[in-house]
DNA sequence: GCTTACTGTTAGTAATGACTTACCAAGCGG
DNA sequence: CCGCTTGGTAAGTCATTACTAACAGTAAGC
């Protein structure tokens, strides 16, 4: 019941922003705040949010701290999606076979 | 960029119950509500978002609206999340051998 | 030791959104 | 034709939360 934390955590566009950032590596939170429209106290809660739900893991370098993805979170979100998706696909293709999608 | 309404519709939990609901067969709006604590129309917006972010869809049944499980909507997120798993961990293995993990 | 740089925290505010009640539309059976 | 059932919609309320500004703490350099 991990997914529940992951999913909230990257429902916000400008949490999942950050999270995104820290895709393409390792960042302090003053260099992933100067590269976007909102104040470095909030970039710090973001990932504040994001680390409670086990996305980022944090490092000390100094006074700075550096943010890094961690796997836990997104494998929750994997592993819920890889369960649902059988069974969800399964009770769409009886549908389908029913009648037609009607838009 | 379909994600981004796919993650917002399931962070709620309410309506992710209705999803998952939904994920054990099709289902009318009033069976849906009346095995949920909220109010009908309450589960008629949760649907109605969940059909814009392409994760159900509908179909006519006299005046019942029968609801069903669309692929489309966990595709986004399937995609997104492999396409991003990669760079993701490449770079947190990175940083695993760089040092520890401090928590 | 004192200043500077970098970050987390708190308080307060504005905005988003989930919910209920009431109302309206559409199909089915008498 | 009329009542019953089923759903979507509108308005209003309440809680949640994302954000900024101000403050406090910690490490590095002189």
């Amino acid at each position: 019941m991990t997914y529940q934390a992951a999913f909230l955590a990257l429902a916000d566009p400008t949490r999942r922003q950050v999270f995104e950032e820290l895709g393409r590596g390792p960042r302090s939170v003053g260099v992933i705040a100067a590269g976007m429209p909102v104040s470095r106290p909030a970039v710090s809660q973001h990932l504040g949010v994001l680390k409670k739900a086990g996305l980022v893991s944090q490092r000390a370098e100094g006074t700075r701290r550096v943010y890094y993805i961690d796997p836990k979170g997104l494998a929750a979100i994997r592993i819920w999606l890889d369960q649902f998706w059988d069974e969800a696909l399964l009770a769409f293709q009886a549908e389908i076979e029913k009648k037609d999608v009607t838009e």
